[in-house]
DNA sequence: GCTTGACATTGACGTGACGTCAACGTTTAG
DNA sequence: CTAAACGTTGACGTCACGTCAATGTCAAGC
């Protein structure tokens, strides 16, 4: 008593191209192939094929539902293997369900600008790959941590101070001010302040940034477009960099 | 200010060769070539690159990606689809989760055993590979021969008084008693008539096992907890060796 | 015997996002 | 000058089939 290949597909619930397929892979042969090619299925090849959607259905593999069936695993390792996997994936889900939807939130809370561009990327904590290039992976780590454990209000409070402080840097730059002046030395002497306060900061421990990153940090301002737009500019942040030069000279 | 494929690949934490897969398929593609023929990627790029990085962590796909970059698309709206599909993920997975788990739970109360496994494969029958390497390949024909020979009906009925005798000694090992009692006695005596009623069993000829056979079979019990766990796990395994030894020594 | 429709075959491509050689040219540091 | 490091293109592999394409076979009705 055998069936055709439609016969069986549908007995078992599957298709003819999932037979041909476990028939390439060796995982279900057909009992008898006729001569003109076509292959025929008796009852055991249903039996173990009703055991191998059975499996399958339990989201095995075609090797591992072959070794089950050969009888060198033991159907409960298998199993229990299984379940493990199937269990980091759904955790993996979880957190990526949980990253969709916190990201969904900030964008419907229209702090969209203010989470996105403002509050995520400022100044130095912008841009990751630049700051981890300079200064280190756990500089920008350190920082950005730091940044992020603040609430929402202290980051409002903190972007104001750090505005604040860039149009004053503007509005000195565009009265002329002597870049190695006391004005310019106040601003620098915040500029330093406000630095030292942030966490990751080369020289934070201190309480104020080491010479060298300060110079550097000023150098960037000038070099880079994006941190220049900060300071009103290339001409802007010339300014600053050689105030901020300045007062590492005689204050760092 | 560029940089080669492999400095932005470090600076986004990525590899080469998804960038150049990004270049392919047109999602990212380099803003200069070389006359070398060597990718140039400079900060727009970069900038972009993170963005794709981000999308990604967040599990969308290439397509999806290339399409809320453009703003063809909405992004909150991508997201909820997303999220969606991610959700409907989380589901199939809790399904699959909750049907391996019953399947476990059933093969080791024992109960899917009766369907699937115990009626194919109980016992010593149940590991072809130990028994033919422990007792020669013909015990094993002969044993399988002889089962597959029986009606389902009555295999039904030899499962229950296997299953019954297995329960009979898990109660005894549970409640106490003496492996060398007269009621562990009584026990080892089923056990052995059982034994002897299967062909392929050495000695079943003589309509019950042989002393050795005997002996050695409760010596596996102990040793393989699959078999084990017929009898209640190890401690049980050991009271019925006792058991069996007892009486081999005795009666047989 | 012929047509027709259902069913069969093998072969090959597509899927998703890259990983991983292979074979070979280019840049850079010592 | 050489070796190491880095670059290129091209192509195959992944996983379990779905989906054509081109073609042969069977059963039934005329």
């Amino acid at each position: 008593m055998d069936w055709s290949i439609q016969d069986i597909a549908r007995l078992a619930g599957t298709t003819s191209r999932t037979l041909r397929h476990y028939g390439e892979v060796g995982l279900l042969v057909p009992s008898r192939i006729g001569s003109n090619g076509y292959r025929y299925y008796d009852e055991q090849a249903l039996v173990r094929l009703q055991r191998v959607l059975m499996l399958r259905d339990l989201g095995l593999g075609i090797p591992t539902i072959a070794e089950v069936l050969a009888g060198h695993r033991d159907n409960a390792e298998a199993l229990l293997a299984h379940l493990h996997w199937l269990q980091q994936e759904k955790e993996r889900l979880d957190r990526q369900i949980a990253s969709v939807e916190t990201t969904i939130q900030k964008m419907e809370g229209g702090e969209q600008l203010m989470a996105e561009e403002m509050l995520n990327g400022f100044d130095h904590t912008e841009y990751k790959a630049e700051v981890e290039q300079r200064w280190g992976t756990k500089a920008y780590a350190d920082s950005n941590s730091w940044w992020s454990s603040m609430s929402k209000a202290d980051q409002v409070t903190w972007m104001h101070r750090q505005k604040q402080l860039a149009a004053d840097w503007q509005a000195a730059a565009a009265a002329g001010e002597d870049p190695r002046g006391t004005a310019a030395l106040a601003l620098a002497q915040r500029q330093a302040d406000w630095l030292g306060s942030i966490p990751g900061t080369p020289g934070a421990t201190a309480g104020r940034p080491t010479k060298e990153y300060f110079v550097g940090l000023g150098d960037m301002y000038v070099a880079d477009e994006r941190f220049a737009a900060n300071y009103g500019g290339v001409k802007g942040a010339t300014f600053v960099r050689d105030a901020m030069r300045a007062y590492a000279e005689s204050h760092l």
